[in-house]
DNA sequence: ACCTCACATAGATATATGTCTATGTGTATT
DNA sequence: AATACACATAGACATATATCTATGTGAGGT
């Protein structure tokens, strides 16, 4: 029942840091190498590394190895799906918990 | 230029915890009392408390006092505007950083 | 074989975060 | 005014996270 929260807050997680929001703009147009992301940051290479790991691990990217280089891309069918979750925790609809039981607060 | 990311990272920081999706998802309906979220959690009062002002503080949710009582509700501006970055960010454009160069890896 | 290059992993460290208990603040009730 | 209630704030503490330096790994080039 709750496994949505939890399988999602992995990708807000994910999202809640600017140099990967950032990645993840960069490559929302294709496939891009790890060095090409490096030279737009001021960051190290294993700081890198340990971001694109993070993308990678939720879902939302993928990187595929081409000899030494590896090119990372967005997983545009992963976005769906979480922009669809994002949608729905902040749509109203039928099924809702909070259509549980009124609030009686100051009714009393 | 960047103020984009650093703008919204603090609403992917707000959802990157699962209590706080489960609040969001509540409140997407209309408005809730405090008293009324905190009984859905296994949380102390004042977890609650912070958690609601995480979640006020970076715009998406609103708080409402009326006597002892505070009602909160979503701000559906901002989650619509929440929405719209994330789309953005995850769709290919003309616009993007991406483009200002071609990744030059084992073409050289 | 050796070296270089591109990237990953390990470990350290400082900061951020989620939770709690204890206490403060403001409102209503008696 | 004294009390009870709803919520916020303060401070403590354990865990998570972002970053670094140092090192490992695996592929290509000489």
């Amino acid at each position: 029942m709750d496994n949505k929260y939890t399988e999602n807050v992995g990708l807000f997680k994910a999202l809640a840091d600017t140099n990967r929001l950032i990645i993840v703009d960069m490559l929302s147009c294709g496939e891009l190498c790890a060095c090409k992301i490096l030279e737009k940051f001021h960051i190290t290479q294993p700081t890198l590394s340990h971001h694109m790991k993070i993308l990678c691990d939720c879902g939302l990217v993928s990187g595929r190895k081409e000899g030494k280089w590896t090119h990372y891309s967005l997983n545009n069918d992963k976005a769906q799906e979480f922009k669809n979750f994002l949608n729905s925790i902040t749509t109203d609809k039928e099924d809702c918990i909070c259509k549980e039981g009124e609030c009686t607060c100051g009714k009393g």
